[in-house]
DNA sequence: CTGAAAGCGCTTACAG
DNA sequence: CTGAAAGCGCTTACAG
């Protein structure tokens, strides 16, 4: 039962290969009665076409090519199983490359997606990429091509993201409503939109309010991981810049300084309030549990998948392909930091 | 510069086809001035020859097949990145599939990897696989099988593992070392020989220190998830079991069940001390930081690929292949909660 | 050393 | 409705 081809199920059947592959892919010009013939004894023996055979004409692999900055970041794999969950629900298998957040990675691996002729390509930027040729080659090439979390606008593509402006606002605001009014923020790198919007937010939230922005308060994290969180709230007490509350980008970043202000005998949240931004797993696996900015990895990957797909209709039925750009909602979640 | 083919090269330069193939993959049946003319000019054109169409004559598809029971959990997101680099650099690409912890998913991805003719499957079992029908299949079909983490022994096949009942007894040896007398155990399912020698070992080192073993004091964790960790942990209250160390076989159950020691104000490592399994990034990001067992991700896939390139070597020498274990050493990583 | 030719397994325009 | 045939892009045994 294995490694069989149209030609055995041809003469199986005693019929013609053009018969069976008709037969297979329901086209019209096939009697009802041959079509289910094949299709029962395909299913008996539990036959399916070679799809490396079949690209030859069509043009399809069937395969995707997935590039996140992480593969060890929850955030990353909760996106990625869904993808690749609806992936295979859909025909599609999902080959995972990740960037290391390096753009020069990030090149190679779209030169070998592309060479590998997948049918699309699935892309969070990593941090340092600054200008994008190398994703407009994808779109010429003709391969659909879908960017979510980290984004560029200027690419023409469809996109899945959150509102990061305002759910950066939404967790200062809260912060401000419990009454904080020294609020520091370990922002990310200077280059991604998300780091930049994140900012934004969290500036917007203290206008509303009245409350002074402070320059001194704001701290660039490039890897937004928990030693930058611990280092940030190191010059924090040391300065003092006496702050009550700490908003920062990333999930890590606030738990690094969670421990550091612990360690030097601050309570959280009773003399500092802390939220993170992600709700990975290890938020809720700290002590105190992290309040922290809710993005719905799962809720991505579907969107991600949806717009692929209705590309892919589009490019069959030889349509204008729509760009789209999917906004995920996002929420707080409260628990015990702050 | 794009879909090139080998017809376009010949006439570009004015050779057959064949001339280009050969020359592209160092052929010795060629002159080196035409080898040198080839390969200069695929280089400057960016040339790389369709590997799907290779396919059909060849058999290889450089693709790999990794299925890993969770992509979400840290150990595993490690191992599969070093796989997928390593893949990369040797000129394969990575499919990723999920099985979610469940024998069926299992089996249907390996049909679908295996239609898609992969040269490798590289696995680690779902907890509830007790039959491997379905991996004799792959070594059938002439697909290098790779297992690793969660093995089988009756698989004939190449395997990367830790020696798990050495690393349980030198966890729970450095419980007794410490001086602790009742030590509990949350082992892992039933099933799963990787929980059965944890549980082994854990046992070994009671046995040698010459301290009663008492059943009531192992749990049985089925996902080895915080959840349970918390319950074991409550129910150890409860009774009162009057432990003073607990030896859990995964980080997420150690975890959890310091979070129910500490809200029921056991001091831990004082009242209790704590050692997890795994040493995943959340066991340093907890308070206190967790004692755990370190299982290297990045050895163990490294180990995989090593096995097999080597497989696929012999099998294009047509030497027989040889099916090695690989055992992996682990470290126990001392931190806050011992 | 060179190249013409067969063939991998499929799809699809075409003739009947 | 049916099937013979071309062709996708490559590799490789074969003849020269």
């Amino acid at each position: 039962m294995k490694n069989l081809k149209l030609k055995d199920i041809a003469s199986a059947l005693n019929i013609s290969i053009a018969a069976v592959s008709k037969s297979l892919k329901n086209y019209p010009d096939v009697s009802p009665k041959t079509r289910e013939r094949v299709r029962a004894y395909a299913k008996s023996v539990n036959f399916s076409p070679n799809s490396q055979a079949a690209f030859l004409r069509t043009r399809e692999t069937k395969l995707i090519g997935v590039i996140v900055s992480q593969l060890t970041h929850y955030f990353f794999s909760t996106i990625l199983s869904t993808i690749i969950e609806e992936a295979e629900a859909n025909g599609y298998l999902v080959i995972v490359l990740p960037s290391e957040e390096s753009v020069e990675i990030e090149k190679k691996h779209i030169a070998t997606l592309l060479q590998k002729h997948v049918d699309g390509i699935f892309l969070t930027l990593a941090k340092d990429t600054y200008d994008f040729e190398h994703l407009n080659q994808i779109v010429e090439s003709g391969t659909s091509l879908i960017l979510f979390d980290n984004i560029s606008k200027v690419v023409p593509c469809s996109k899945v993201l959150i509102d990061d402006r305002q759910a950066a606002f939404m967790a200062t605001e809260y912060l401000i409503k419990k009454g904080k009014k020294r609020i520091a923020h370990c922002r990310g790198p200077l280059i991604p939109q998300l780091s930049i919007d994140r900012f934004i937010g969290y500036k917007r939230a203290l206008e509303k309010y009245h409350i002074e922005y402070d320059p001194e308060l704001v701290f660039v994290c490039d890897k937004i991981n928990e030693e930058e969180g611990y280092e940030a709230a190191q010059k924090i007490i040391d300065m003092p810049l006496e702050i009550d509350a700490l908003f920062a980008a990333s999930d890590l970043t606030a738990i690094g300084a969670m421990h550091c202000f612990q360690k030097n005998g601050f309570h959280v949240p009773k003399d500092i309030a802390i939220v993170g931004f992600s709700n990975w797993k290890v938020s809720s696996l700290t002590t105190p549990l992290l309040t922290t900015v809710d993005q719905p990895g799962d809720v991505i990957g579907k969107e991600v998948m949806a717009l692929f797909l209705k590309e892919q209709a589009q490019k069959k039925a030889k349509e204008t392909i729509e760009h789209q750009t999917v906004t995920v909602p996002t929420k707080l979640i409260e628990r015990e930091s702050s």
